[in-house]
DNA sequence: CCAGCCCTACCGACCGGTAGGTCGTTGCAT
DNA sequence: ATGCAACGACCTACCGGTCGGTAGGGCTGG
């Protein structure tokens, strides 16, 4: 059958985008060398190229991957909750155990390599991250008219929640201290009401 | 005299670094090639070794020079403020500014290159760096003795502020829409007072 | 006052190694 | 027998780094 074939071709494409995450994702783009990801694969760097397009192509695949999987666990998931609150809570849960649980390697990728990619790929998945941009902003927007939040510059919240959120990529280790669900519960509820408490105001 | 001859030696080494960290703060640190620093130096790559030591004792070099201008534009400025939480306020504000006035691209390149550094020399970077964060969880915690401050994690506050400010260099444009003092102004509110309204809690 | 020296800053040429990428060919499953 | 997956060999360009050498300004001794 042809589409038992084509499905294990796009088994062994996806094996291959995983295998490169992982490297990618440990040592950086520009650190990883296309012969790293091929001795990884158990191909030569010929055979490799037999499946890939480009080194920055293979970016571009492992970005959209991660903008999937993010789509998929994040973004689906919250966007039906009817009270504006209440998404951007849920939203900010799922996305900071997104980034500790380490599923998705791609998705760091996306986080770090954020300039490496440049003109049209670039351009693509800019345009995704900034859906999810517009996604908060408008959330914020509507609670604020809802009376549910102050009324606070919509981008700026909007990079206030994605700051505390993907900014813990760069320190968060499985092994620490503090497990990542009190991370979540933490960073939601100062999100929401702040470091001062109301009587102190 | 032979003070004269050594700052100016001090002098062009300054000068070396800053052209080094404004191209690696613009590729990256491993898209730049040595030829590349030499080039924009107006030297030979004999001759810019005659200057430096290796291509990663440059990237510590020009990481600590940025350690000291955080310390000195932002860390020195505020230690001595006696309210805790106007200490955060000022130190949000200033670390912000830092950010997004690209004085130091340096500091940028602190942020970004994050892993880049490995051994001895990652190690001396990193404890210089968590000297900041042990200062911001100790401020927050002053600040909840003090009745200033809800009873909060202080790590995970403190990493809260910190991703709100820096994450800052990987969405910020000078010409964008929002001007950088707004961008503070607003970071220190919500980091502060949060974004659901007392009414509404 | 100046000849000689020395040191700093710098250079051209070169090192071994590796980068991303290509080519023609081959083994194997259908 | 056909077509895909994979191979070894190879390409050019460049990587970080080193080598011996030199131009020239400042300091010294006579």
């Amino acid at each position: 059958m042809s589409t038992r074939t084509a499905d294990e071709a796009k088994q062994r494409h996806r094996e291959i985008l995983e295998t490169a995450a992982r490297l990618i994702c440990a040592r950086g783009y520009e650190a990883t060398s296309i012969q790293d990801i091929a001795d990884a694969c158990g191909l030569t760097k010929a055979g490799l190229y037999h499946h890939i397009e480009s080194k920055e192509h293979l970016l571009l695949e492992i970005m959209n991957y991660g903008m999937d999987v993010f789509e998929e666990q994040v973004l689906s998931q919250v966007e039906s909750i009817a009270d504006p609150v209440e998404r951007l809570r849920a939203c900010m849960e799922k996305n900071i155990l997104l980034v500790t649980r380490g599923w998705s390697k791609e998705v760091t990728i996306i986080l770090h390599e954020h300039a490496t990619l440049q003109g049209r790929a670039r351009n693509q998945i800019d345009a995704r991250k900034k859906k999810y941009v517009r996604f908060l902003e408008k959330t914020i927007t509507e609670a604020t008219k809802a009376g549910k939040a102050r009324a606070v510059n919509p981008t700026v919240a909007a990079f206030a929640f994605l700051g505390m959120v993907l900014w813990i990529y760069k320190w968060y280790r499985k092994d620490g201290a503090i497990a990542d669900t009190a991370i979540a519960r933490g960073m939601v509820d100062l999100f929401l009401h702040g470091l001062v408490p109301v009587e102190a105001r």
